[in-house]
DNA sequence: TTGTAAGCGTTATCAT
DNA sequence: ATGATAACGCTTACAA
């Protein structure tokens, strides 16, 4: 049994206790095999009797390495990011790194503290799905030596790297799938316009329109507040309040809540779905799978974004001759009950 | 602009830079008021100039002091512990510390990495949802001098500080509020009863059909592997296939996502919710609102949790006369549609 | 108000 | 195979 000490024992503790120097003492943790077989286990034993724990500031300051990741997650209720999260985890474990992360919460104060903290820590390498992917806080935490790639965002330039999802395809493969299924008013359920995947997924949706050549005007716009639940609900209501003859069959929601919510309303309102109101979500988070009406939704390759997001971030970090990529992984339509014809 | 340079600035770089000495940095840094007007203003121009970013492992090498909390999550895909970490970070932001996150996924292995991790950090304090509470590993950690607080689970003994809540109480409103609907054959869905919280929840559920005199096999017990959406549908499947004799009219779930797998089956299987089915979940999770029918639910305190137990590790690690306390918290029932008479 | 210098716990180089 | 010693970048007395 240890007895905790009033100060931490210290590697010169461990060697007074082994009877050894400081430097074999090092040596058993860095370098195991330039010891001896009985002194290593001497000092071992002394370790665990002190509870001798590493310092790891010490290390660092000395070593010049941190051993870990840091990612800065946009919102950690969100269960896509939980998952991207996980990808990252894995890329990062398996190169012997390990990975802490951090909630901004969507405030921009936090995120830069959290930005400030990790550098300051000298972490390897950062991630991070901004606020605002175009602020030039990210350009000043790269230009001050930590290597920084941004996860399920991007920016005009090619000053990153970045990993993101085709928004405007996955707009496309949602309406396509809806003409496939011969609906002809169909709306579009998101908001606000200012977040830029909302609007690359309505692109995507108005150019599958165009396409298919029907009127532009038999594409309703509900424009939400957000992307929540309620949100949902609201444009459920909305949409009821139309005119039969305006009304449309199918909707696409920009994403999985959204399309929860309206689900909601509209099964609480008597409106049978799929058959009177077709519904594709986008996401594909779990609950999509498990909604009473189970959610046709564009996927993600969410744990996939993950690992590729760690993977450019550990080159960046190790290799000099690094360049840039920007990413982008293709949407994928899972069908499901929510559009059954 | 700042000079991405092969080697970070120091405050040495800074010093010579502002040219004062290394020590008047380091006083603008930590005792801005002990400095002149004139050379701070010179000595924080330097700074910008030569992107200097403090190194915290020197730093908290040094002043011996962590200005950051961690807390290891048992499952940062469930939205409960996102939302319990949420209330840490309040409470964390509130005292001007900095709280970083990690991910067991249920996995012991990763668990103690973090733990040991943190360790090395010596981060001012630990929390933690452990796999096993009663494990000896989390002794080990606070012997040797990481405060530690558990976090949605209890302890057998007192030598820590814990928070949870009185799963028990949670089993008897569940049951308490199905008696009041008049429902006489319930079913208890959950599992494996190697989770504490499980049993616990099944033996409040007891306890108020034993209070209410009814013959203790009307009660069914239907034991789930997991408690994910998958073991809700098998249990609904389960139900069905008994004989309508004895075939529960309400169910009690020991957590939402078994209850939304349960309310899925249901539904797609034609048995209507609530009249032919009444469920009632637990955790109420921002979903359980969202679900086709609204589900009925047991509210754990998840945000107060976490702001309780950041309050008692940072009671912990700053005050001599610490004790250890041990908080429970009081479940309440949250009714909505799923139970409606 | 500012400068000087010691030391935090570790790693790594060089002797022995 | 092991021991002595000089950094790493910073904070904090103490001296000027």
């Amino acid at each position: 049994m240890s007895t905790p000490s009033i100060r931490a024992a210290s590697v010169k503790d461990v060697a007074t206790a082994a009877g050894v120097s400081l430097g074999t003492v090092s040596n058993v943790l860095n370098r195991p095999d330039r010891v001896s077989a009985a002194t290593r286990e001497r000092v071992e034993r002394a370790m665990v009797d002190l509870g001798f724990v590493r310092n790891e500031s010490a290390r660092q300051l000395r070593a010049g390495t941190s051993r870990t990741l840091a990612y800065v997650m946009l919102d950690a209720g969100n269960p896509f990011f939980t998952d991207v999260a996980q990808g990252i985890e894995a890329a990062a474990e398996a190169a012997g790194l390990s990975l802490v992360l951090c909630n901004s919460g969507q405030l921009a104060a936090r995120e830069s503290r959290h930005l400030d903290l990790f550098q300051q820590q000298r972490v390897q390498g950062l991630l991070v799905t901004p606020i605002d992917p175009e602020s030039p806080t990210l350009g000043a935490v790269r230009d001050r030596g930590t290597p920084l790639v941004i996860v399920d965002r991007t920016r005009d330039d090619t000053t990153f790297c970045s990993v993101a999802v085709d928004d405007v395809l996955g707009g496309r493969l949602a309406i396509e799938h809806l003409l496939d299924r011969g609906h002809t008013r169909v709306a579009f359920v998101g908001g606000p316009l200012g977040i830029g995947q909302v609007r690359d997924r309505l692109q995507g949706a108005r150019l599958a329109w165009a396409d298919a050549g029907l009127p532009v005007d038999d594409l309703t716009v509900v424009i939400t507040d957000s992307l929540d639940v309620d949100a949902g609900r609201g444009a459920g209501q909305r949409l009821a309040g139309l005119p039969s003859a305006r009304r449309p069959t199918a909707a696409f929601c920009a994403n999985d809540m959204t399309a929860l919510g309206l689900l909601q309303q509209a099964i609480s309102s008597g409106t049978r779905v799929p058959e009177q109101l077709a519904i594709v979500g986008y996401d594909d988070i779990q609950f999509a799978a498990a909604a009473a009406v189970p959610l046709t939704s564009v996927r993600q390759p969410r744990v996939e974004l993950g690992r590729a997001a760690a993977a450019l971030l550990i080159d960046e970090a190790g290799n000099d001759g690094h360049e840039h990529q920007q990413v982008v992984f293709t949407p994928e339509l899972v069908a499901r009950e929510s559009t059954r014809t």
